[in-house]
DNA sequence: TTGCCCGTCCAAAGCGCTTTGAAAACTTTT
DNA sequence: AAAAGTTTTCAAAGCGCTTTGGACGGGCAA
């Protein structure tokens, strides 16, 4: 059923029906309700592309997910993510675009996005520093906003982050507190921007209690569950192993805890562990006690907010850049005690 | 740079444009070879919205992924098997539609997608026995390909699944083997088809040994990693705890496996694990030797499949419907052993 | 009554592409 | 050289919608 056929069904013409469904003001209320009630009647929906055509908006937004051409892997967040925005999306009647594309032809894969003229704007995952996606948009013009940022001029541009560098300085000074002096890193792969942040954070911590970033502790890669476990096996085998562990992720963290059972070494007493838990659903960090103690953000919440600000920014152009820094904060949980050797 | 701009940079009407780029014979080589390099050199991407409305198809699939009301969970496997779909959509210049919805609304969801025009064809995901949305897609006339199947009436449309029963089956025979006879079975939620299948194929499994599965021992429910580690350490502690387990899901195995450590038993020695491993990119079963003993097949293989076969349906409407089984493999790795007080 | 305004509706153009039917430009055949 | 065929190109219609510019008629003031 298409807005001629429902016309001609009604009598009336295709303006009058059009402008009925969209609550335009020049048509009466006893038409508009008579119209819509036959639409509703022959579930007619206006077909998408004739509609996006004639607006000039496509009503859809592209997400381009990269996957990582050394491992074939794809972020375990994009789900989570992706649910978050895509719920926002549905309440304001846009679609989601998705590209699956290796991580060497991202590029091209938002040039396409823009010269097909198929999204009205886009989010950027996963930004690397200096990342020449944020200038190829921008020199597009297509509206965008990055979950993540990427190092400088990050105020020309629209952005939703985590505070990175003190959720891991926090963590850190936790378990300085607790006595720890040989912390391990295991972080994110240093290409992205995150990990950089958070290396930092643990970083300064360090350095704030006049102590220098082993880097026979710290790792930098893809944060998969065997990343965590042979980290952990390689540091802990060691000369000199550390006695607490800073996990940049839920999933190497499992690796972790694998590696210590493994060795017979017990989590929270005799090597205590600190997550960045991004709140995955099908992963959550214990019920009621977490198991981890860990600084948390949502990655759902995160994709809901990128995705309001997107569509705030299609309606709404011209408007100066907008900037979520979202707070992680720590708790605690069972995987955290006192160092070794100590009271 | 739209058609008509460039067929005037050319001093060549659209339709000869249109014909050169898309391959039609009827224009002459070295006005194809002008055109095609001036399209090049302009970044020329012929509108989708515009093309799909002239020629009726509109290039897009689309996958509907329902959160679960109930958790507000999206299932773990979603990011791997669109990885492998998009995959083979991009190969064949396909785009990606995806909406997220609360499971309650998937109907309606698909009812959208056909009325809307906005996809040629659809994936529909985790099939229950006797799911609507297959008679709905067939009455709509919408082309899909099930992941999964549901219960009878299989060979009327297309699906693309894994040998649940006999991959439980087996995995059961093999514990029964180790001298297993308490054997747990923590299982995906009954109202899926998958789970149904595992279940008969335990079930088999014991009848044809003479065992009764012990209800005491059977759990079904959405496949996260507490559901895992409350399971697990209810079965354990109860008067009669299970020896082994078989468990549907890696994230699920992940919390029987927290669960065993935290009670101090051996995985592989004190209790046995046997898991269905989906293989996904995140968390591998290992790298060489595979950590739990698993019935192994590859959701994005899947994915893959099922992209080629809804493709291939597209372009020759007509045809029987395709089915594909896929095998999965029983894989030991080090999570098993002989059920204990046996050599 | 006339004139004007306003509320309600409509015909037609246009969005950027493909595709039909026909014309123009060459080639070949007679 | 004309006729016939072939290759190459084009103008225009159409996909399903929105939107512009008008038309029509009823209500009100003059």
């Amino acid at each position: 059923m298409n807005l001629k056929e429902l016309a001609a069904s009604l009598g009336l013409s295709q303006t009058t029906v059009s402008r009925a469904l969209n609550d335009y003001p020049e048509v009466s209320e006893a038409t508009r309700q008579r119209v819509k009630e036959a639409a509703r009647r022959n579930n007619y929906r206006p077909n998408t592309r004739a509609k996006s055509l004639a607006t000039g908006r496509t009503m859809a937004i592209g997400h381009v997910i990269p996957v990582s051409t050394r491992h074939e892997i794809v972020n375990p967040i994009f789900a989570d993510f992706i649910a978050g925005a895509g719920e926002v999306y549905a309440r304001n009647n846009h679609d989601l675009l998705l590209s699956v594309v290796p991580d060497r032809d991202e590029e091209q894969a938002y040039r396409d996005l823009a010269a097909k003229g198929s999204v009205d704007g886009a989010i950027v995952h996963a930004p690397r520093p200096e990342d020449p996606r944020i200038a190829l948009l921008s020199r597009l013009g297509l509206p965008f906003v990055v979950h993540g940022r990427a190092g400088v001029g990050d105020g020309s541009y629209s952005w939703v982050d985590v505070n990175n560098r003190r959720a891991f300085h926090r963590a850190t000074e936790f378990l300085l507190d607790l006595g720890h002096r040989r912390i391990a890193l295991i972080n994110g792969q240093e290409a992205m921007d995150f990990a950089r942040r958070r290396r930092e954070g643990y970083e300064t911590a360090l350095a704030e209690r006049g102590l220098r970033a082993d880097p026979a502790l710290m790792r930098s890669d893809e944060m998969t569950e065997f990343y965590g476990y042979r980290s952990a096996r390689q540091m802990l085998e060691g000369p000199q192993p550390p006695t607490a562990f800073l996990v940049s992720s839920m999933i190497t963290a499992i690796g972790v805890r694998r590696a210590l059972g493994d060795m017979g070494l017990r989590l929270g007493r005799d090597v205590s562990v600190v997550i960045h838990d991004d709140e995955l659903s099908y992963l959550r960090n214990g019920e009621d006690i977490p198991i981890f103690t860990a600084t948390r953000s949502s990655v759902k919440q995160a994709g809901r907010i990128c995705a309001e600000i997107l569509l705030d920014i299609i309606r709404n152009p011209g408007r100066p850049p907008r900037h979520v820094l979202l707070e992680a904060e720590l708790t605690v949980g069972e995987s955290t005690g006192p160092a070794p050797g100590r009271p």
